[in-house]
DNA sequence: TATGAATGAGACTTCATTCAT
DNA sequence: AATGAATGAAGTCTCATTCAT
């Protein structure tokens, strides 16, 4: 990506997690990159180009992110290593994780991220430790990292740490 | 509410919580009603009037769906009342329920609401039943409540007692 | 049509004629109907929507000047009634011949009409008067009639009846 | 002319021809000529310059093709090689033939051709021939010529011989 | 010579809103 | 109360053209 381009995915990435996708102006974004709105065009095609440019940026870093669960060798560090996922985004990257958050809500650009590898490996580990349904675990843990994205996404508190702590605890990790 | 006002009203619900606030035109919202297009102003004002009269019979929906938390007289059902909240969320309700959760990842349109009473009869529940650190806790309930309503509004599980029975066990209830 | 759908018809059609499709943009029509540029579309659809009214009219004006010719009993009739058709074209109907030949230039939007019904009667026509190969004698006609058309639009003489009385003139008409 | 100068030339000529000047764009011809569109204004000034090229090239072919005619030295050849011309349009110079056309419908383009010498020529042979009123036989048989364009350009008929051998017969040549 | 990034103006179109009826 | 015509501003996108390399 050249400077200019850069300068674009910047601004929309930060504009599109603040404002939504529909209620961010293309003309907006060039403003906020600095930078003729034709050149938006020239480089990403469209509006939702920019958009899916983003979109698949993300994916590879939410990937990238969930090597460190896949790669853990015992079941209790499976559990940990997930639950700390959402606690590690470095704050660069905050904008990306909160864009795709929202984007869950949109009907328009939904697609059920299942996220397959980690699930499997989430219900081995519940398995191996001996849970009575691991299914059922396996959903409530899900449930509970979408909780923690948000919380930490929408209203971070003071000392997450101690929400990490809270939540390790209730698995004895 | 006229007969038409409620067209206008319930279109609109719909499909903010579809596409958004932004994503949704007041054509769509004429359209979807089988309403004039200038009627919604002559009933609503503009377009952000709708969508107050659409948040603030949310408010009214929340609160009263948190009485019967409130009402609770046993620290342990007060727990129980709390996380089956959104499991009793009526099927008509999940439309206005899904636009208030959207609405939340808008920078906009947010207004943390604390939501203040039902958090302070649910710290003081974890204290009475001598948790450590009632704060912690509470904010990980809260946490959990969030993922709860994510799960269930967005991809809802075939069987959501089993859920809830989960969750429930985690707290001995 | 009301009269701002008159007026942006009419105006379209005057714009199209002279400056051609695609060299009309819908503001010029805008201004040159006096209306706001948007209330094109809420008529019309797009652009696009607006040739296609107006061509379609132009094609029931292209029928009912054909209907003289179609009810001619006498061959000699038919021929004369025929080539008098683009000398009968009244004032306020020129720019929509105009436009209809113009178009036939443009790759997109040609569509041969061939105008069966026509051509069927002329042939006949000259079948009954004994000429040798009625279809290569058709041929010529339609090709003169394209030159007349061409001429009158285009150019259009002094005194057009005397071209009208030389072409009668080659078929003794 | 370089390659690439040949190369945006041809393009142009064609999309000219093909989609008229206004519905071409630079990037379309850039494209169409694989070369890059800053290249277009290097050699050609503007996109009109570009055109004038064309037209110029076009109005020297133009006079070319009429010198058989202004040489001829009998009436009748005359009237024969005038009629011959559109039929004897060498294949590669169709699309320069078609834009010529095409450009005398618009407006801002058109400057009528009289054509001059050509005319002068025509009309002493009529005379010559004891034509009664050579003006009015001149104007009919500029007339014929362009149907006969029109139709070798639009609809070329499976056998031109055919309708060339038809209009020579009417004049008994 | 040739490219491709970059731009500003303007293209087509949609939007929220107003107004006469 | 209700409609649908009408509008001006803003939205997305394309265009001809320029410029640094």
């Amino acid at each position: 990506m050249t400077e200019k381009q850069e300068k674009i995915y910047r601004a929309a990435l930060k504009l599109f997690a603040e404002q939504g996708y529909s209620g961010t102006s293309t003309s907006k974004i060039a403003k906020e990159a600095g930078v003729s709105e034709g050149l938006i065009f020239r480089h990403f095609g469209n509006k939702e180009g920019l958009l899916k440019v983003i979109l698949g940026e993300a994916m590879e870093e939410l990937k990238k992110s969930a090597v460190g669960v896949l790669m853990a060798n015992e079941p209790k560090e499976v559990l940990r290593k997930a639950i700390e996922l959402p606690f590690n985004i470095p704050h660069e990257k905050y904008k990306m994780w909160k864009l795709l958050y929202s984007l869950k809500w949109q009907a328009e650009h939904y697609e059920s991220q299942e996220h397959e590898p980690l699930q499997l490996i989430l219900r081995n580990a519940f398995e191996q430790l001996g849970y009575e349904d691991p299914d059922a675990e396996l959903e409530f843990y899900m449930t509970l990292l979408d909780g923690m994205a948000t919380t930490l996404l929408l209203h971070p508190p003071k000392d997450p740490q101690r929400l990490l702590k809270t939540a390790l605890s209730k698995y004895n990790l």
